[in-house]
DNA sequence: CAGAAATACAAGTAAAAGCTCGTATTTGTC
DNA sequence: GACAAATACGAGCTTTTACTTGTATTTCTG
């Protein structure tokens, strides 16, 4: 019954890259849910006929975004790990974590408006979900790596438990002066270091 | 330019409460983005133009919610005041915080949803701000009165790093089974007591 | 009781937003 | 070069939703 794939030309592939990132500068700036198809679509150069060419509905174009998402960080995340071993100091780590999350939340601000799924009953969840268990599995998976003797159920618990501190105090630290935010950011981590130990 | 204030009668203040009754109910469901005024109204019993008589848009029910959950809550927060003292142990401290805001995040979805008011860009920001501050506020003031001689600055800071923490992790505990749920307010508790020792 | 203000209603308006449709152009394959 | 598939377009359809309007009823105040 679906309509059967469609072979993507490399003019399309481009084109669908193009809409994620219109997508993801709207999103940045309004939110998913004030996000318009329309306003994509123009954001990208193109008209919305073009824009529902490649994905059926708003929806998709939100996979898309995550899945590119989770694609792109994986590099990211298999230098974290491999840097990390029995020897580093967690205040060392937890620092680095903190930083680079800090400077990845005001290079990609869409990213985190994701992260951060509303509280009830939208699609969104679903799309939160997903990147909030792909961090949480690679944060585990640095802390296993850190103390191999770590059951891996108690290592995911740790790194949501960890993930969760850092999402709850991002949104405080990036809205407020810069004064502030350093203090934030550095009780964030005396937060995390104090847990970790 | 405004009109003028109204002089509500009995009945009216009445009628005002079934609508924020109506609005939380359908918040809990839906969240305030996809809550309807039409559908408050309904719930209410009553059309949509009785509905405006009392609210101009759809904002002022939302900050009509808040106001009435910052009341609310006060009598609350007075009694939890009083029964701090520097001899209460942190576990029985933080044990009783995290158990009674699981008991009053099942028992109110509908704070909660508008606590979560993050992400980008929209009119629940300043809502969820607000709901936010009172906390952080109380807790700070608990916090003071078990350590007389914690400075007012740091107590808020620290208020505010548990309220987030606790924030962090309910969404968790009430989207899981029980016994993860469990596991979950144990760890937070532990991560609390850590962070405050 | 009389007038004014508050309350009540439901049909309806205007705008927004997701998405479709008919058609025209470009690209890949034989 | 020819045919099909993919790409491109933008006007406009459909639905939803916040909010209005005109009018009728109830309550308060003198």
């Amino acid at each position: 019954m679906a309509e059967r794939t469609v072979r993507r030309q490399a003019r399309g592939l481009k084109r669908m890259a193009e809409i994620l990132d219109a997508a993801e500068s709207v999103i940045a700036e309004v939110g998913y849910p004030d996000m318009t198809t329309n306003q994509v679509a123009a954001r990208a150069g193109m008209s919305p006929g073009s824009l529902y060419q490649f994905f059926r509905n708003k929806e998709e174009i939100l996979d898309g975004l995550v899945s590119r998402y989770t694609d792109e960080r994986q590099e990211f995340w298999a230098a974290q790990l491999a840097a990390v071993s029995p020897e580093v100091p967690l205040e060392a780590l937890v620092g680095q974590f903190v930083d680079e999350s800090v400077r990845f939340k005001s290079a990609s601000p869409a990213y985190w408006s994701l992260l951060y799924g509303t509280a009830t009953g939208d699609q969104l969840v679903a799309a939160s979900q997903r990147l909030h268990d792909d961090i949480a599995r690679q944060v585990a998976a640095m802390l296993r790596r850190r103390s191999p003797d770590l059951p891996e159920e108690r290592a995911l618990l740790t790194g949501t438990m960890a993930l969760a501190m850092v999402k709850a105090v991002m949104p405080m630290i990036t809205t407020t002066t810069p004064e502030r935010s350093a203090e934030l950011v550095a009780e964030l981590k005396l937060m995390l270091v104090r847990y970790l130990s």
